[in-house]
RNA sequence: GCUCCCAUCGUCUAGAGGCCUAGGACGGUGCCCUCUCAAGGCAUAAACCCGGGUUCGAAUCCCGGUGGGAGCGCCA
């Protein structure tokens, strides 16, 4: 039997990074089972669904290249068929019709309560068989009264349930609208899911949608209810935690397959190791490897785990990604081949491609200031002289590359009989107007002669005069 | 309150009764490398929630407790 596995989001608020681990273990199922992977968009709750939220699932999974083998499909266009098994269901007396209004349903739960009872509908338009007048009715499944049911979780195990502790759910609103559970189970019918992945809070759901399935002649599909995520602090995923959306991630510099990479590592494991290619992940994973308790999100692993992926990452896709960075911070920088080198010694210093952009602007732009601190420590008496003499040296270079620059520096360096680090600090605050840049040699040379010649004439004009 | 789920270093995890003196990774600390910052290498501190049982032997199995989470909507 073929493997089908549905990632089924509702559009009422942002994808977040919870959703997009769920659908990253349905998608690497499906992938690594040679199954189908179905995208299904849960648009049942007009009041809250939007349309941009449809378009940031979308865009999300696009870029996280979660493509889905079929759908999207969307709920709000089978209304017919929900309609249709409605029909069915009440025709073979397994719903009925409820007449409770919405207080007396409150008044119901209240007294519960009081009694220290699980609050729950108690059936009383289970046998009714007139309507009341003037009341627009629901429907409610009628769900077994005794006897149990086992849910079969790849991950937990089995799990048994007493009917008596389910109630008779609503299934279609007074409008005649179909509810969310029960849109789940003739979708999964319909669409022939194989294995349903979720998360945990679905778990309680279950034995319900079970029913049904067994109500409408289904055999029920293999679970799989994945542990939650946590926000760093180990409290529940909340706007507080930073990045609401998916796509904050990208804009924040971060690769999809680190981000996917990190996900994965989230409940799922492969023995020790850490860092997985796409390729290596969807030849291991598998639902085995899952494990049970919720798992708080950490940034720091996060960045470290995009810095590795960055350093396997193809040159010239860096290249690119560095220029969209780049110019989010209104730097222009065309040349590509320029910005492969760039990227090559940066990425190694860098665990964004945001923090690239950052300390990689001052390849395109003069330093407009210097910093005091960095000035202050390595900006000596001696240092114009030698700043001068290093230009001039610089100047007459033949090859404007990294060994010969090095060579020059190194050679004055020993003549002066002064560490590298007299000549190289000064001259990285000259070209980047601070203390830290990759090493002198290779930054000179990406910089390109006449972009160094003319920054140390501006910090010799600077420190010339200025110091004393 | 009721039902269900969960429990190994700060965090993510390995561990399917002896291989555990509990391993790896992030982060921390120290050292090496070194023109700065990194990357890299080496080293180091740091955990089996508690209590019973089963067993020759338990992080691993069972029971209880404690703690955390989820569900109990005409939301999904």
């Amino acid at each position: 039997m073929t493997v089908r596995t549905r990632f089924a989001p509702s559009p009422t608020g942002m994808l977040h990074i919870g959703g997009v681990r769920t659908a990253l273990f349905c998608w690497l199922y499906a992938r690594r089972h040679g199954g189908v992977f179905i995208l299904r968009v849960e648009d049942t709750d007009r009041e809250r669904s939007t349309d941009e939220a449809v378009q940031v699932i979308l865009d999300g999974m696009e870029w996280l290249g979660l493509k889905s083998d079929e759908g999207p499909y969307y709920q709000t266009r089978r209304m017919d068929r929900y309609r249709a098994t409605l029909e069915k269901l009440l025709a073979e007396s397994k719903a009925y019709r409820c007449y409770c209004s919405k207080d007396e349903l409150d008044e119901m739960r209240k007294a519960q309560m009081a009694r220290k009872e699980k609050p729950r509908y108690d059936g009383r338009c289970r046998e009714r068989t007139e309507p009341r007048a003037g009341v627009e009715p629901v429907i409610r499944f009628r769900n077994p009264l005794d006897g149990v049911v086992e849910v079969g979780d790849v991950i937990h195990g089995r799990v048994t349930f007493q009917n008596r502790e389910l109630d008779d759910l609503i299934i279609a609103r007074a409008d005649g609208s179909p509810t969310y559970n029960f849109c789940v189970v003739v979708d999964d019918m319909d669409m022939a899911i194989t294995h349903v992945i979720r998360g945990d809070d679905h778990l309680n759901n279950t034995p319900r949608q079970i029913n049904m399935l067994q109500a409408l002649g289904a055999a029920p599909p293999a679970y799989a209810h994945l542990p939650m995520i946590l926000g760093p602090d180990g409290a529940k995923l909340s706007k507080r935690h930073g990045a609401v959306s998916v796509l904050e991630y990208r804009e924040q510099g971060y690769l999809p397959e680190a981000l996917l990479n990190y996900l994965a590592r989230l409940g799922w494991s492969h023995g020790d190791q850490e860092v997985f290619s796409q390729d290596e992940m969807t030849g291991l994973f598998d639902l085995a490897q899952v494990n049970k308790s919720a798992a708080a999100i950490n940034p720091d692993k996060l960045n470290w785990l995009n810095q590795q992926h960055m350093l396997r990452a193809d040159l010239q896709r860096l290249a690119v990604e560095l220029q969209g960075q780049l110019q989010r911070l209104g730097v222009q920088a065309p040349d590509l081949v320029q910005l492969q080198g760039i990227v090559a010694i940066q990425r190694e210093r860098a665990k964004t491609l945001v923090e690239m952009a950052r300390a990689s602007r001052f390849f395109f732009a003069a330093p407009d200031m210097y910093e005091d601190k960095a000035v202050a420590k390595h900006i000596k008496s001696e240092t114009p002289a030698l700043l001068q003499q290093f230009r001039d040296r610089l100047h007459a270079l033949t090859a404007w590359e990294a060994p010969a620059i090095h060579q020059a520096l190194e050679g004055l360096c020993a003549e002066a009989g002064v560490g590298l680090g007299k000549l190289a600090q000064p001259v990285r605050i000259a070209v980047s107007g601070g203390s830290v840049s990759p090493p002198i040699d290779a930054t000179l040379a990406l910089l390109g002669r006449e972009a160094t010649l003319a920054r140390l004439d501006v910090a010799l004009a600077h420190f010339g005069s200025g110091a004393q």
